[in-house]
DNA sequence: GTAGACCTTGACGCCGACGTCAATGCCAGG
DNA sequence: CCTGGCATTGACGTCGGCGTCAAGGTCTAC
């Protein structure tokens, strides 16, 4: 098998191939014209990655279970460093989610007491007795309601 | 106030004050001599960005929060761009955290069903019929134990 | 023999938020 | 006058995981 063919059976690209073997995580064999030649192991080493990569590894972290896989066993975390990077990863996915939820707490009392705010506002301002509109809170002048763009600084 | 106290005041760097300066989220005048001269005000912008920031906000991201502080409003989410960033962050926060749920789950389960096939080679290897030794669970050889190295590649 | 599809290596681009020089300017103290 | 500490702009480096050419070699089909 060439690398187009792996590439196309794996569903990535040449480029992620080549990178790949530069990083020493799917070498490959040459065939007498120089090409790289592939087999079906380099298959599943390669789906093994890709497995890892969906779950949010980074290719280092993929290479003790490519190595163990290359050694023949029945599994890429058979042996025990792929199983240290699984509870090494689980801890980091702990942290992230934990701080990812404080983070959104604050981020939604934030908004809670913004709009809060906001509807004080608007009702003082279309309260009978209203006082003097200090900010206008229709379409806006100094910002630009467009999210999608937003560059001045050149 | 010159750069380098903003800064230390912020407990930021200069470096990443004229960065700002270049995306035109703290634009700073000038003294004669061509230095940068801040106020309390700025520093107060400068708190507003690395609140968000320490939110995970993107720099940009935080320029609708900048841009109605300038304007004289009371606070950064005073105003309905400011909100809708809290929104989308919001909804990307709650995507997120349920992406990385979901594979905490799949790695947890990996885990467990790897350590259960782990168990089992020991028992079977320790066990009075012991069958041959497919592979010593041990220190081993071809795996480096070492998660922290593990570069070959050049 | 020649088009075209495949392959090779090499090298630069990208994204975000800066870090890290380098060369030079401004100003106060001894 | 000189030293030293602050300032200026400019430009390149970093990290990860590739994308995107560019210039050429190889093989197959017609
Ligand atoms: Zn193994
Ligand atoms: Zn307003
Ligand atoms: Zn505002
Ligand atoms: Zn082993």
């Amino acid at each position: 098998m060439r690398i187009g063919e792996l590439a196309e059976r794996a569903g990535t690209t040449t480029r992620t191939l080549r990178y790949y073997e530069t990083l020493g995580l799917l070498p490959a064999r040459r065939a007498g014209n120089g090409y790289r030649a592939y087999d079906e192991d380099d298959l599943r080493l390669l789906r093994q990655i890709q497995t890892l990569r969906d779950f949010g590894f980074g290719l280092e972290e993929t290479r003790p279970f490519v190595e163990c896989l290359r050694a023949g066993h029945p599994a890429g975390d058979s042996c025990p460093a792929s199983l240290a990077v699984y509870r090494r990863k689980l801890a980091e996915l702990d942290e992230c989610i934990a701080h990812l939820n404080g983070v959104r707490q604050q981020v939604g009392a934030q908004l809670a007491e913004a709009e809060r705010a906001m509807a004080a506002l608007e009702a003082t301002a279309t309260a009978p007795g209203g006082p003097g509109p200090r900010c206008e809170l229709g379409p806006h002048d100094p910002h630009d309601g467009d999210e999608a763009t937003g560059r001045r600084a050149g």
